[in-house]
DNA sequence: CTTAATCCCTATAGTGTCTAGAGGTTCAAG
DNA sequence: CTTGAACCTCTAGACACTATAGGGATTAAG
Protein backbone atom coordinates (compact mmCIF):
# COMPACT_ATOMS: atom_id res chain seq x y z
CA UNK A 1 0.00 0.00 0.00
CA UNK A 2 3.10 2.31 0.13
CA UNK A 3 5.94 2.58 -2.03
CA UNK A 4 9.45 4.19 -2.93
CA UNK A 5 10.18 7.23 -4.28
CA UNK A 6 11.13 5.43 -7.34
CA UNK A 7 7.85 4.03 -7.81
CA UNK A 8 6.18 7.08 -7.30
CA UNK A 9 8.17 8.36 -9.70
CA UNK A 10 7.62 5.83 -12.32
CA UNK A 11 3.70 6.53 -11.62
CA UNK A 12 3.59 9.48 -12.24
CA UNK A 13 6.05 10.40 -14.43
CA UNK A 14 8.10 13.32 -12.60
CA UNK A 15 11.73 12.57 -11.86
CA UNK A 16 13.15 11.42 -8.62
CA UNK A 17 15.38 14.02 -8.32
CA UNK A 18 12.68 16.58 -8.59
CA UNK A 19 10.17 14.94 -6.29
CA UNK A 20 12.99 15.40 -3.76
CA UNK A 21 12.84 18.96 -4.84
CA UNK A 22 9.30 19.82 -4.44
CA UNK A 23 9.79 18.50 -0.88
CA UNK A 24 12.53 20.35 -0.15
CA UNK A 25 10.91 23.73 -1.64
CA UNK A 26 7.57 22.85 0.19
CA UNK A 27 5.14 21.66 -2.28
CA UNK A 28 5.63 17.93 -0.92
CA UNK A 29 5.35 17.52 2.92
CA UNK A 30 7.78 14.93 3.88
CA UNK A 31 7.03 11.44 3.76
CA UNK A 32 7.30 8.61 6.53
CA UNK A 33 10.61 6.99 6.05
CA UNK A 34 11.93 3.11 6.89
CA UNK A 35 14.19 2.39 9.31
CA UNK A 36 16.93 3.27 6.88
CA UNK A 37 15.77 6.61 6.03
CA UNK A 38 14.23 5.63 3.31
CA UNK A 39 10.92 7.64 1.92
CA UNK A 40 7.36 5.83 1.30
CA UNK A 41 4.54 7.31 -0.29
CA UNK A 42 1.04 6.36 -0.48
CA UNK A 43 -2.09 7.21 -2.14
CA UNK A 44 -2.47 10.58 -0.92
CA UNK A 45 1.10 11.75 -1.33
CA UNK A 46 0.76 10.11 -4.82
CA UNK A 47 -1.96 12.38 -5.88
CA UNK A 48 -0.51 15.75 -4.57
CA UNK A 49 2.30 15.21 -6.70
CA UNK A 50 0.15 14.47 -10.08
CA UNK A 51 -1.61 17.79 -9.35
CA UNK A 52 1.86 19.94 -9.12
CA UNK A 53 2.76 17.95 -12.62
CA UNK A 54 -0.49 18.37 -14.25
CA UNK A 55 -0.85 22.25 -13.10
CA UNK A 56 3.03 22.58 -14.24
CA UNK A 57 2.10 21.22 -17.58
CA UNK A 58 -0.78 23.67 -17.77
CA UNK A 59 2.42 26.19 -17.02
CA UNK A 60 1.59 27.58 -13.51
CA UNK A 61 4.40 28.45 -11.43
CA UNK A 62 5.30 27.03 -8.62
CA UNK A 63 3.99 29.54 -6.48
CA UNK A 64 0.94 30.00 -8.57
CA UNK A 65 0.51 26.01 -7.16
CA UNK A 66 1.24 26.55 -3.35
CA UNK A 67 -1.59 28.85 -3.74
CA UNK A 68 -3.50 26.13 -5.54
CA UNK A 69 -2.48 23.37 -3.06
CA UNK A 70 -3.91 25.54 -0.14
CA UNK A 71 -6.81 25.65 -1.93
CA UNK A 72 -7.25 22.37 -1.95
CA UNK A 73 -6.01 22.00 1.83
CA UNK A 74 -9.13 24.28 2.90
CA UNK A 75 -12.09 23.57 0.63
CA UNK A 76 -14.05 25.52 2.80
CA UNK A 77 -13.14 28.78 1.19
CA UNK A 78 -14.26 30.55 -1.87
CA UNK A 79 -12.95 29.45 -5.20
CA UNK A 80 -12.85 32.50 -7.10
CA UNK A 81 -9.23 32.73 -5.98
CA UNK A 82 -8.24 29.53 -8.04
CA UNK A 83 -10.63 31.20 -10.47
CA UNK A 84 -8.46 34.08 -10.63
CA UNK A 85 -5.50 32.42 -11.33
CA UNK A 86 -6.37 30.18 -14.04
CA UNK A 87 -8.15 32.63 -16.04
CA UNK A 88 -5.20 34.79 -15.49
CA UNK A 89 -3.27 32.20 -16.93
CA UNK A 90 -5.92 31.66 -19.38
CA UNK A 91 -5.06 35.81 -20.46
CA UNK A 92 -1.15 34.44 -20.99
CA UNK A 93 -1.83 31.84 -22.94
CA UNK A 94 -4.00 33.82 -25.49
CA UNK A 95 -1.72 36.87 -25.56
CA UNK A 96 0.64 33.99 -26.66
CA UNK A 97 -0.73 32.21 -29.47
CA UNK A 98 -1.84 35.46 -30.85
CA UNK A 99 2.38 36.73 -31.07
CA UNK A 100 3.49 33.18 -32.28
CA UNK A 101 0.53 33.22 -34.57
CA UNK A 102 2.04 36.27 -36.38
CA UNK A 103 5.41 35.19 -36.12
CA UNK A 104 3.92 31.85 -37.88
CA UNK A 105 3.38 33.72 -40.71
CA UNK A 106 6.13 35.88 -41.12
CA UNK A 107 8.46 32.63 -41.30
CA UNK A 108 5.96 31.34 -43.80
CA UNK A 109 6.49 34.49 -46.20
CA UNK A 110 10.11 33.99 -45.75
CA UNK A 111 10.21 29.67 -46.88
CA UNK A 112 7.80 31.08 -48.97
CA UNK A 113 10.10 33.89 -50.61
CA UNK A 114 13.13 31.52 -50.41
CA UNK A 115 11.13 28.70 -52.32
CA UNK A 116 11.15 30.90 -55.07
CA UNK A 117 14.53 31.43 -55.34
CA UNK A 118 14.68 35.39 -54.31
CA UNK A 119 17.08 35.93 -50.95
CA UNK A 120 14.81 36.13 -48.56
CA UNK A 121 14.06 39.92 -47.03
CA UNK A 122 13.95 38.95 -43.73
CA UNK A 123 11.22 40.79 -41.84
CA UNK A 124 11.47 38.65 -38.46
CA UNK A 125 12.54 41.55 -36.73
CA UNK A 126 9.60 44.13 -37.58
CA UNK A 127 7.39 41.29 -37.18
CA UNK A 128 7.89 40.83 -33.54
CA UNK A 129 9.28 44.31 -33.00
CA UNK A 130 5.90 46.31 -32.73
CA UNK A 131 6.40 49.02 -29.88
CA UNK A 132 3.23 48.66 -28.90
CA UNK A 133 4.51 46.22 -26.40
CA UNK A 134 3.02 46.99 -22.76
CA UNK A 135 6.05 46.43 -20.20
CA UNK A 136 3.97 43.51 -18.20
CA UNK A 137 5.90 40.42 -16.32
CA UNK A 138 7.34 38.05 -18.29
CA UNK A 139 6.05 34.45 -17.03
CA UNK A 140 6.29 31.19 -18.24
CA UNK A 141 10.06 31.29 -16.97
CA UNK A 142 10.58 28.00 -15.52
CA UNK A 143 8.02 25.55 -16.51
CA UNK A 144 9.05 22.54 -16.04
CA UNK A 145 9.75 19.26 -18.32
CA UNK B 1 19.38 59.68 -31.70
CA UNK B 2 21.58 58.03 -29.67
CA UNK B 3 20.42 56.69 -25.55
CA UNK B 4 22.01 55.15 -22.33
CA UNK B 5 21.55 51.94 -21.37
CA UNK B 6 18.89 53.51 -18.92
CA UNK B 7 16.86 54.87 -21.58
CA UNK B 8 16.73 51.84 -23.78
CA UNK B 9 15.98 49.66 -21.10
CA UNK B 10 12.85 52.15 -20.23
CA UNK B 11 11.56 51.89 -24.05
CA UNK B 12 12.01 48.07 -24.74
CA UNK B 13 11.05 46.97 -20.83
CA UNK B 14 14.44 45.22 -20.51
CA UNK B 15 16.39 45.82 -17.71
CA UNK B 16 19.66 47.50 -17.65
CA UNK B 17 21.33 44.05 -16.36
CA UNK B 18 19.64 42.13 -18.59
CA UNK B 19 20.61 44.64 -21.96
CA UNK B 20 23.93 43.86 -20.82
CA UNK B 21 24.09 39.93 -20.61
CA UNK B 22 22.68 40.04 -23.97
CA UNK B 23 25.53 41.64 -25.56
CA UNK B 24 27.96 39.55 -23.20
CA UNK B 25 26.13 36.10 -24.50
CA UNK B 26 26.34 37.83 -27.85
CA UNK B 27 22.80 38.42 -28.95
CA UNK B 28 23.33 41.98 -28.87
CA UNK B 29 26.34 43.46 -30.66
CA UNK B 30 28.60 45.88 -28.70
CA UNK B 31 27.53 49.39 -29.28
CA UNK B 32 30.08 52.50 -29.19
CA UNK B 33 31.17 54.14 -25.88
CA UNK B 34 31.44 57.66 -25.06
CA UNK B 35 34.79 58.89 -23.87
CA UNK B 36 33.53 57.58 -20.30
CA UNK B 37 32.98 54.18 -21.48
CA UNK B 38 29.06 54.21 -21.20
CA UNK B 39 27.24 52.49 -24.14
CA UNK B 40 25.15 54.71 -26.69
CA UNK B 41 22.12 52.86 -28.50
CA UNK B 42 20.72 53.67 -31.57
CA UNK B 43 16.58 52.98 -33.20
CA UNK B 44 18.74 49.81 -34.86
CA UNK B 45 19.76 48.49 -31.87
CA UNK B 46 16.50 48.86 -29.67
CA UNK B 47 14.46 47.37 -32.60
CA UNK B 48 16.97 44.37 -32.23
CA UNK B 49 15.95 44.52 -28.33
CA UNK B 50 12.82 44.46 -28.86
CA UNK B 51 12.78 42.03 -31.18
CA UNK B 52 14.98 39.70 -28.62
CA UNK B 53 12.58 40.54 -25.61
CA UNK B 54 9.13 39.21 -27.67
CA UNK B 55 10.71 36.40 -28.78
CA UNK B 56 11.46 35.40 -25.21
CA UNK B 57 8.49 36.04 -24.20
CA UNK B 58 7.16 33.59 -26.54
CA UNK B 59 8.56 31.03 -24.76
CA UNK B 60 12.17 30.90 -27.49
CA UNK B 61 15.76 29.79 -25.88
CA UNK B 62 18.57 31.68 -26.88
CA UNK B 63 19.78 29.50 -29.24
CA UNK B 64 17.11 30.39 -31.01
CA UNK B 65 16.66 33.46 -30.95
CA UNK B 66 20.60 33.46 -32.12
CA UNK B 67 19.18 31.81 -34.90
CA UNK B 68 16.54 34.03 -35.83
CA UNK B 69 18.77 37.10 -35.58
CA UNK B 70 21.01 35.23 -37.60
CA UNK B 71 18.83 35.33 -40.41
CA UNK B 72 18.33 39.04 -40.08
CA UNK B 73 22.39 39.81 -40.02
CA UNK B 74 23.16 37.82 -42.53
CA UNK B 75 20.38 38.24 -45.17
CA UNK B 76 23.22 37.38 -47.96
CA UNK B 77 23.23 33.68 -46.79
CA UNK B 78 22.59 30.89 -49.02
CA UNK B 79 18.87 30.19 -49.09
CA UNK B 80 19.73 26.56 -48.01
CA UNK B 81 20.88 27.93 -44.85
CA UNK B 82 17.81 30.29 -44.19
CA UNK B 83 15.44 28.27 -45.44
CA UNK B 84 16.56 25.64 -42.36
CA UNK B 85 16.85 27.94 -40.03
CA UNK B 86 13.15 29.27 -40.55
CA UNK B 87 11.57 26.27 -41.48
CA UNK B 88 13.08 24.50 -38.05
CA UNK B 89 11.42 27.38 -36.03
CA UNK B 90 8.46 27.45 -37.73
CA UNK B 91 8.17 23.93 -36.69
CA UNK B 92 8.87 24.79 -32.96
CA UNK B 93 6.46 27.83 -33.52
CA UNK B 94 3.57 25.63 -34.96
CA UNK B 95 4.49 22.63 -32.20
CA UNK B 96 3.88 25.75 -29.64
CA UNK B 97 0.86 27.02 -31.18
CA UNK B 98 -0.75 23.50 -30.54
CA UNK B 99 0.23 22.76 -26.79
CA UNK B 100 -0.92 26.18 -26.23
CA UNK B 101 -4.15 25.80 -27.95
CA UNK B 102 -4.59 22.57 -26.40
CA UNK B 103 -3.89 24.49 -23.09
CA UNK B 104 -6.57 27.44 -23.78
CA UNK B 105 -8.98 24.54 -24.65
CA UNK B 106 -8.57 22.77 -21.02
CA UNK B 107 -7.81 26.46 -19.02
CA UNK B 108 -11.54 27.19 -20.87
CA UNK B 109 -13.28 24.47 -19.61
CA UNK B 110 -12.29 24.77 -16.06
CA UNK B 111 -13.02 28.12 -15.90
CA UNK B 112 -16.66 27.12 -17.75
CA UNK B 113 -17.17 24.49 -15.48
CA UNK B 114 -16.27 26.20 -12.36
CA UNK B 115 -19.51 27.56 -10.92
CA UNK B 116 -17.60 29.68 -8.56
CA UNK B 117 -18.74 28.23 -5.55
CA UNK B 118 -16.67 26.04 -2.54
CA UNK B 119 -13.31 24.59 -3.56
CA UNK B 120 -15.32 21.29 -2.55
CA UNK B 121 -16.97 21.88 -6.22
CA UNK B 122 -14.23 23.84 -7.83
CA UNK B 123 -13.59 22.54 -11.18
CA UNK B 124 -10.17 24.29 -11.64
CA UNK B 125 -8.72 21.93 -8.49
CA UNK B 126 -10.31 19.00 -9.55
CA UNK B 127 -9.70 19.15 -12.97
CA UNK B 128 -5.92 19.19 -11.82
CA UNK B 129 -6.45 17.01 -9.47
CA UNK B 130 -7.69 14.36 -11.88
CA UNK B 131 -4.98 11.82 -11.99
CA UNK B 132 -6.04 10.00 -15.50
CA UNK B 133 -4.01 12.10 -17.60
CA UNK B 134 -0.96 11.08 -20.19
CA UNK B 135 2.77 11.52 -18.94
CA UNK B 136 3.52 13.46 -21.88
CA UNK B 137 6.51 15.73 -22.12
CA UNK B 138 6.44 18.76 -20.29
CA UNK B 139 7.74 21.51 -22.49
CA UNK B 140 7.99 25.37 -22.71
CA UNK B 141 10.57 25.03 -20.50
CA UNK B 142 12.63 28.15 -21.30
CA UNK B 143 9.17 30.44 -21.47
CA UNK B 144 11.17 34.37 -20.62
CA UNK B 145 9.58 36.69 -18.19
C1' DC C 1 32.76 76.00 -11.84
C1' DT C 2 31.45 73.20 -8.18
C1' DT C 3 28.57 70.02 -6.24
C1' DA C 4 24.91 66.60 -5.70
C1' DA C 5 21.98 63.48 -7.69
C1' DT C 6 21.59 60.21 -10.79
C1' DC C 7 23.13 57.42 -13.86
C1' DC C 8 26.66 54.18 -15.60
C1' DC C 9 30.77 50.84 -15.28
C1' DT C 10 32.82 46.00 -14.07
C1' DA C 11 32.81 41.95 -11.49
C1' DT C 12 30.89 38.68 -8.68
C1' DA C 13 27.38 36.17 -6.49
C1' DG C 14 22.60 34.70 -5.99
C1' DT C 15 17.81 33.14 -7.87
C1' DG C 16 14.44 29.53 -9.49
C1' DT C 17 13.61 25.06 -11.35
C1' DC C 18 15.37 21.60 -12.06
C1' DT C 19 19.22 17.80 -13.47
C1' DA C 20 23.43 15.20 -12.91
C1' DG C 21 27.15 13.20 -10.35
C1' DA C 22 29.95 11.31 -6.45
C1' DG C 23 30.25 8.39 -2.73
C1' DG C 24 28.01 5.74 0.44
C1' DT C 25 23.73 2.91 2.47
C1' DT C 26 19.49 0.01 2.29
C1' DC C 27 16.45 -3.29 0.50
C1' DA C 28 14.67 -7.43 -1.77
C1' DA C 29 15.62 -11.45 -4.63
C1' DG C 30 17.88 -15.55 -4.71
C1' DC D 1 23.87 -13.96 3.48
C1' DT D 2 25.24 -12.07 -0.61
C1' DT D 3 24.63 -9.11 -4.38
C1' DG D 4 22.97 -5.52 -7.35
C1' DA D 5 19.48 -2.21 -8.06
C1' DA D 6 17.57 1.44 -5.87
C1' DC D 7 17.96 4.61 -2.27
C1' DC D 8 20.34 8.39 0.61
C1' DT D 9 22.77 13.21 1.11
C1' DC D 10 25.44 16.70 -0.69
C1' DT D 11 27.44 19.40 -4.12
C1' DA D 12 27.66 21.37 -8.52
C1' DG D 13 25.92 22.61 -13.04
C1' DA D 14 22.62 24.59 -16.65
C1' DC D 15 19.83 28.43 -18.09
C1' DA D 16 18.44 33.05 -18.10
C1' DC D 17 18.51 36.24 -15.60
C1' DT D 18 18.82 39.61 -11.17
C1' DA D 19 21.09 41.88 -7.34
C1' DT D 20 24.88 43.89 -4.96
C1' DA D 21 29.32 46.16 -4.16
C1' DG D 22 32.46 49.55 -5.09
C1' DG D 23 33.60 52.90 -8.00
C1' DG D 24 33.46 56.42 -12.22
C1' DA D 25 30.60 59.48 -15.64
C1' DT D 26 27.08 62.74 -16.71
C1' DT D 27 23.91 66.21 -15.94
C1' DA D 28 21.18 69.97 -13.71
C1' DA D 29 21.19 73.37 -10.11
C1' DG D 30 23.33 76.90 -7.82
Amino acid sequence: MDFSIGELARRTGVKVPTIRYYEQIGLLLPPPRTEGQQRRYDKKGMARLAFIRHARELGFDIEAIRALLSLQDNPNQSCSVADQIASARLDEVEARIARLSSLRTELQRMLAECACGRVAECRVIETLADNSHQHGQLDEKHAGS
